[in-house]
DNA sequence: CGCTACATGTCGTCC
DNA sequence: GGACGACGTGTAGCG
């Protein structure tokens, strides 16, 4: 078992166990059958027989220690900044497996708020006609403001966009970048908020600073987004 | 395998597969060696060689096909609400692992914000001498407030518990829970924004609002409540 | 079911 | 290394 530590291969350990843990805070978990695994870039799950979530974990890092005492396997993860210590001690295993996982295939998510806001700023048109982009990921005071234009009279336009529904918090935030900017830009200044949804409160929220809202949905953006590829290979290929 | 989904047992198989993800967003992953767990409650973690976080998952209450096509295993996860699907397709298994986990250990765990919270209200001279908390987990318009109170002047306060470092957006939620009270209370209200830390910036919006920092740490609060735990006992046994 | 806020959140990214 | 925001966040609690 030491051996696969300084191998850096992966380890599923199914037994009879009791956790500790230290670091942000403390934790206890007494004895039962868990699933725990032990990856090679030095992660650590302990999973229990429900849920997504693991009930005990270690991000990846960790430096190992493993003994024995008193009749029961110690397993420690360690991990410096912040400080934490996960201790595993195993009474019973019924199962122990170490692996060399070969694993290059290549991962691709759509749908993202990254897909939304490159698909606002290749067809600009979803928001409303006649907004033109101007720039991206723009730092102001309070942090950065996802994308900023003018409309078709001429009017600053600022837009957060969130993948999922937009509540108070995403109001707050819009507002927030508007009232930095208004020192700054003599201009009148449109807040929209983009979104495939809005919290009723959020709603009222948004309308009583007399913002906008924009439904857009990230999926549509995700398909704009793979036919402006296309076109690209096609234009390239003239 | 179709036996084991119906017992409700907890699977694991490691192997090389491709999966699908279709709902919120959509995601692909290419072929390669994981170990993929799929418990009795129906939720579903696919690992691979590296990270703390599953690449694919589903939570809990999934419904399940498994079939073959073409020579590969096929496993779909389906979820309503929202309506997910992650489909799994192995065409080469090194391990395959039905069981039965008994796991009724019990989890503790400690220093979290309600541990804060509690304490707060146990030892209110952790805020501040004289601070007298009235109530907690309010709801007012904008959401909860954490806990509030007098303090020994009789100015109202009102305080927002972090269990980290807090950030500009704590500032923000302490600030907006004041702005709603204002017109309820005719009296001064004072903000105090309770943390272990407060972020540079944080801190000084949280100025520039005439509001107040006081640094509470989670690990000493759950302290205090293990100690008063401790009193409560020795009193009843009295 | 919608809304709110917490989390040992984790993770990337920018300064 | 600190700060900040996104995430298919998940999860609990409340109306």
């Amino acid at each position: 078992l030491k051996i696969a530590f300084n191998e850096r291969k992966t380890i599923i350990i199914v037994g009879n166990c009791w956790v500790e843990y230290h670091g942000r805070a403390s934790s206890k978990l007494q004895p039962g059958e868990r699933i725990v695994i032990i990856k090679e870039d030095g992660s650590v799950l302990v999973h229990r027989s429900r849920g997504y979530e693991p009930v005990n974990w270690q991000p990846s890092g960790c430096a190992f220690q493993v003994y024995r005492d008193r009749g029961s396997l110690v397993i420690k993860a360690i991990k410096r900044r912040p400080h934490e210590i996960v201790t595993m001690f195993f009474d019973r295993i019924y199962l122990l497996s170490v692996l060399k996982l070969i694993d290059e295939g290549e991962f691709s998510l759509y749908a993202s708020e990254e897909d939304m806001q490159k698909a606002i700023l290749l067809e600009p048109s979803i928001i409303e006609d006649g907004f033109k982009p101007i720039d991206y990921e723009k730092k102001v005071e309070p942090g950065f403001i996802d994308v900023y234009g003018v409309d078709k009279n001429g009017r600053m336009v600022v837009i957060e966009i969130k993948r999922r529904t937009a509540g108070k918090d995403a109001v707050l935030q819009l507002a927030k970048y508007i009232e930095a900017l208004k020192p700054i830009v003599s201009r009148e200044i449109r807040g929209i908020l983009a979104a495939p949804q809005i919290s009723r409160e959020a709603r009222k929220l948004l309308t009583s600073l007399g913002l906008d809202f924009k439904r857009v949905d990230p999926k549509k953006c995700s398909e704009i987004l793979r036919r402006t590829e296309d076109k690209k290979i096609i234009d390239f290929l003239k």
